[in-house]
DNA sequence: AAATCATTTCGTAATTTTGCGAAATATAAA
DNA sequence: TTTATATTTCGCAAAATTACGAAATGATTT
């Protein structure tokens, strides 16, 4: 048997977060609701994307359970805002993943080491 | 007919390449390569994943097709590495995402504007 | 020419994702 | 109390993802 080792935590949660982000809705709203540094309404949404309420609502819902963004009841609206502090950490995560490479301008071409013959 | 526009090139590509990110296995293989800034083998990956050879290959496959990854053919094996211009421009894309929001800390509860009532 | 080797492609099954409209919920207004 | 409003949940269908083993590929060694 070949040591199958599992993923480290780490990974778990770079994987997790880019699924959040895999989808072009998803991205739309954090990107409002970051840049803007407000908030913003499910109705006001769903006039500026191309889905409907329920399949606006269900993205809401990956968004909030990602723990990326959070609502706020303010009957009868529920008000989404940026969930800044899990916000901050994706942000320094995947900083640490993007740049993790040794600044050295090494690449497939110059490196034979690896090459068979 | 309240208008529905499309999503912008940028939101595009930033779901495109969060959903190649959004497996760990996929996350691995580049968290490996731009670490190590060096290529290596389907083969050597295989031992290291819980998954099988074919499946190994179908995620190679999807890094190759979203630009991210590179295969040199080096009979019988096949080299894989980064894609360093593509990498580094994801590493843009996604640092500028990120960061986008106006610095202030600002938040939900302190924002009222928006309140209704 | 036959056997071997690393890898991919194919066919298929199980699961997840995406999307919609209808119905439900919960509150405010008439 | 009825009506209207904003949003979610439900039920379902279509499409995409993930995974596997078997077979194919393409080059090398025997």
């Amino acid at each position: 048997m070949t040591n199958k080792p599992q993923f480290t935590p780490e990974v778990m949660k770079l994987a997790n977060v880019a699924k959040a982000l895999s989808h072009p809705v998803r991205i739309y709203i954090l990107q409002k609701l970051s840049k803007m540094n407000s908030c913003c309404y499910s109705g006001d949404l769903v006039d500026e994307l191309p889905v409907g309420r329920s399949t606006l609502s269900q993205h809401l819902k990956e968004l909030k359970y990602a723990g990326l963004i959070q609502g706020e009841i303010n009957p009868p609206y529920i008000k989404y805002c940026i969930n800044r502090k899990n916000w901050n950490e994706t942000k320094e995560l995947f900083t640490a993943f993007l740049n993790e490479n040794a600044s050295g301008e090494m690449s497939c071409e110059t490196t034979d080491y690896l090459m068979h013959k």
